[in-house]
DNA sequence: ATGAAAGCGCTAACAG
DNA sequence: CTGTTAGCGCTTTCAT
């Protein structure tokens, strides 16, 4: 591998000190340097095929303009727009996404995390949610700023950016209401994660409210395996409902699918409704009726926060939550007359 | 920002020289050091939570144990399989993937390339293949490895990994073929990607070896979108065809769409073939007949061949051609007999 | 087995 | 406006 090229390199050809061209690259001292002197180091370090070295300047200024994203799985549909919206956020103020994804698995995001803190990202973004983790408080001793997506995290005082769960929720049940459903059963993802918690509870609360019949039933993971898995041992019961909620969108996708092995029509015989609006939930048989989350803003929103916190040095956790709204497509209908 | 532990800090505790320290907790030159000394250093280590400066060593050992992957569009689906199959094959050989999403837009991507390079990444693998990327050359002047996933870009010669085109393509005609269709069309992409190219070349000449007629029309862009406005101008033209084999899945549910829009029945009037098999493909209605591509394998097997060329200092070119296969389902059927 | 010292490439005081 | 100097945190000879 050739060497790279260094200051020294383009001082040495420029025929001045590398300070000099240090100051003469860098756009915020350029100015400070006699115009004439700036061109030549500038055309020197073209003909040279100059590459500042970032690393060298991180550890000198102890900023590295990186912060560290942390997702659970990349594959995950809702991640890629929260992933742009960050990037689209950050890359005009120079800074980079370090991007890490856990594999959701607990030993694989301690790595992360551990391998974006070794690179001394100067911030978090962890979209990853979980109830206990061993480094957040580690990582909050170490005064790191960070800010959750999407998912809170029980153990530590971060602040969060977040969809607005309970009113997606609302909107969700009072448009099965307005269908007629008054027997519904709500697909509850594990409830190790908060989302999950609050969109359950939200769900029991508002059936109760309208006096609809709610049974909860729980995913061991947000996956169309769980979820087909789920609603097969649910038809098997021969219990009476005539719609299913999903916690998400890849859980409703389960749905559908066991749905259509058992025969039955949807929304004919069941209505579905998931939650997420994920890239694609259109393009399901039938298309998906979902809660519409806007993540890419939930990105753009935490990396906004993110460099606020960065750059004000302030701490003091707080929730920003987004506002959600009902895509109504061919997944629901009214309840059937039977 | 509170500082973080730094060796010295370390070595003060451990009463130590910071050399020792490092001996100590590198596992590489830990059997040089005392044991019960770095047992006392690691012991002092995890007391201050001390977290190694990645930045610091890769200044000093000129390596950064990381590959930039730069990718045009993260929330095109066929990019995060790949991604996962990068970092499956790096993580465990202890390097990171830096992650760039160049957006498709020839600026960023760039500068992507450019931030990626001021990292001081080991190696590249990029799967953009634009045909003519200004910085690639002078990339390949510096001597920094490349391997380029899935498309070929055509100016250096540059190794290659991607899934088999005209394999692909002649088991999508055969199918065709067997299905009784005789007059088909191409929806290809950009002809600046070589994988278009490629697709549209084979398709032509082995419907040209068939007896098939082949008609060939271009997208300008690999979206769902295009693929819609695309077949709309087909379907008004009113020529006669009966099958449509588009160069990439996101084209081929545009496809879909517009035929739904217009009415026709798929595969009752018309079959439709993607390629790639992207992750929900297997989900739009009617359920796509695609090419199966291993995108994963793609991600590790660049992965792979990056890691040897850096470690054999072999710069030769080649092409990892891995094999691909038809998956059929329900949007391709016999020919109407009208 | 450990310490001393140099230096990776850069920026930031401080002189001049 | 430019040069000198020091040092960010780490690894790696070279001594001891």
């Amino acid at each position: 591998m050739p060497r790279q090229v260094t200051l020294a390199e383009v001082a040495k050809l420029a025929g001045v000190h590398v300070a000099t061209v240090s100051r003469a690259l860098n756009p915020a001292t350029r100015s400070i340097v006699n115009e004439k002197t700036a061109r030549r180091v500038e055309s020197a370090a073209k003909s040279l095929g100059y590459v500042p070295n970032i690393t060298a300047r991180s550890l000198r200024t102890q900023t590295t303009m990186t912060v560290g994203v942390v997702i659970p799985d990349l594959t995950n549909p809702i991640f890629p727009p929260m992933i742009r919206g960050i990037e689209n956020y950050l890359a005009p103020r120079g800074y980079t996404a370090l991007l890490s994804d856990s594999d959701g698995k607990d030993a694989l995001e301690r790595s992360a995390i551990q391998s974006l803190s070794e690179r001394r990202v100067d911030g978090f973004i962890i979209a990853t949610g979980l109830e206990k983790h061993p480094l957040l408080p580690q990582l909050y001793e170490s005064g790191v700023p960070v800010v959750l997506a999407n998912r809170a995290a029980g153990e530590v005082p971060y602040p969060l950016v977040t969809g607005n769960d309970e009113a997606g929720i609302e909107a969700a049940v009072s448009h099965l209401y307005d269908l007629g459903h008054r027997s519904v059963v709500h697909l509850a993802g594990p409830q190790s994660f908060s989302t999950s918690q609050i969109r359950a509870k939200t769900m029991a609360r508002v059936c109760d409210s309208l006096g609809m019949v709610c049974r909860v039933v729980e995913a061991t993971a947000l996956t169309s395996e769980q979820g087909e898995a789920v609603t097969d041992a649910l038809l098997s019961e021969k219990q009476s409902f005539s719609a299913i909620q999903a916690s998400t969108d890849l859980l409703a996708l389960g749905v559908l699918r066991s749905l259509r092995r058992h025969g039955l029509s949807c929304p004919g015989d069941m209505s579905v409704v998931g939650f997420n609006d994920m890239p694609f939930a259109e393009e399901f048989s039938p298309g998906l009726t979902t809660v519409r989350v806007p993540l890419e803003d939930i990105g753009s929103e935490s990396a906004r926060q993110l460099l606020r916190i960065l750059s004000e040095q302030d701490s003091s956790p707080f929730v920003v939550t987004l506002p959600v709204s009902l895509v109504v497509r061919a997944s629901t209908g009214p309840v059937p007359s039977q």
